[in-house]
RNA sequence: CGAGUAGGCCGGAUGGUCGCGGGCGCAGUGCUGAAAAGCCGCGCACGAGGAAAGUCCGGGCUCCAUAGGGCAAAGGUGCCGGGUAAUCCCCGGUGAAGGCGACUUCAAGGAUAGUGCAACAGAAAUAAACCGCCAUACCCAUAGAAAGGAGCAAUCCUGAAGGGUAAGGUAAGGAUGGAAAGGCGAGGUAAGAGCUCACCGGCCCCACGGCGACGUGGGGUGCUCUGUAAACCCCACCUGGAGCAACACCGUGACAAGGAACAUAAAGGGCGGCCCGUCCGUUCCUUAGAGGUGGCUGGAGCCUUGUAGCAAUACAAGGCCUAGACAGAUGAUCAUUCAAGACAGAACCCGGCUUACAGGUCUACUCUAUAU
């Protein structure tokens, strides 16, 4: 598998914001937007509200590491942003994975058919 | 054995599978390219901390300012000596305070240069007679009196020599206070007072020891001297400003702003689906610098040994290369194991300080008890 592309630039990321449809979880929200590259960029936003840095770096890569994983079930050419919202408890790898798999598909981003 | 003091070290481990970062090597054609090279692929080892944190000090480095120097302002530092690139840091001392002790703590110059402040309490707060004590003069009293206490009063109680007034003396005593006119004892006196004396303390001088802070000893001086300088201030010394988003280079002309011309209302689109509402036109010019590369890790570097030094540290020899990202790399899962894993994530780099921290471990020393 080849790496896995990423959103870097502010301008990116704003105007997936700005035009890109959302959908939300408890601890997650995912934007989406169309792009005409035919393939799928991820972006991955953890602020300072979340809390300290390590718990905003294990934040993203427990969401990076789901993305990894789901990343050949995804379906279609868009750019995706995905936000960390804060949460009372630090949350686990499975949670995530779970949250994260229920919102894409409510994008219908997430081939069911697809399952490994 | 128990209680404690000081300092150092470690900060879960091992293995399998999948994955990430930069580096090196390979293949050289699957893609781009004229090439160099890049992407992709394969392999190899490496890949967060003792605080990476707070950004509180000190430097390196970069740009700006500056002939050199001085003064002033502003800020900082403040016992002595040493260390260092440098410091408000470190080491070794001195003094003071605390502890039986090992040891710990200290923003430790100047209060006769000047100014300010000292609440409350207390008789009085930088200077003092409110009470008390005392001799003198006058008055009352010297026997159930005067004065004192109880009672509206008559009167009763206590009890045996004193009491009141005046103008004085006196800082020994007085439930205050952070601080009360050096402390304590003796002499002295009407009562007292450094008034006199011994000891302690203060101040001044001398000698000796020490580079010095200072220490020890001797002599002199009765000594009128409150605290506060993290209050202003005085004295001595130090300091140009801004920071890696610095700065250098290559560079597209994005987004945006302003102006001019055309159009000014329809369609369409965004604001999660619908309605309402709201926003969005095209061309040219000017201002604007998207993006990329370097800086970016080999350095006041780390380890070992030796020499000098009480030490901080310096020097010498040998060995080692140990993150370098730019939406920002350490994760997921399985197994085993133990003491069941705290605080916490590099962002130009060092030296310090401060703060956070589960637990483990080592060394030196002190005290007490027991035993020999």
């Amino acid at each position: 598998m080849s790496k896995l592309p990423v959103l870097t630039k502010n301008r990116e990321f704003q105007r997936v914001y700005s035009k890109g449809k959302y959908s939300a979880s408890a601890l997650l929200v995912v934007y989406v937007l169309p792009n005409n590259l035919n393939l799928i960029r991820v972006g991955i936003t953890v602020s300072k509200k979340i809390g300290k840095s390590v718990d905003r770096n294990r934040m993203k890569r427990l969401i990076r590491e789901n993305i990894r994983l789901l990343y050949g079930r995804l379906v279609g050419s868009y750019d995706l942003v995905i936000v960390a919202r804060k949460a009372d408890e630090p949350a686990s790898f499975d949670t995530v994975g779970k949250e994260l798999r229920y919102l894409l598909y409510k994008l219908e981003l997430l081939d069911k058919d697809k399952q490994k």
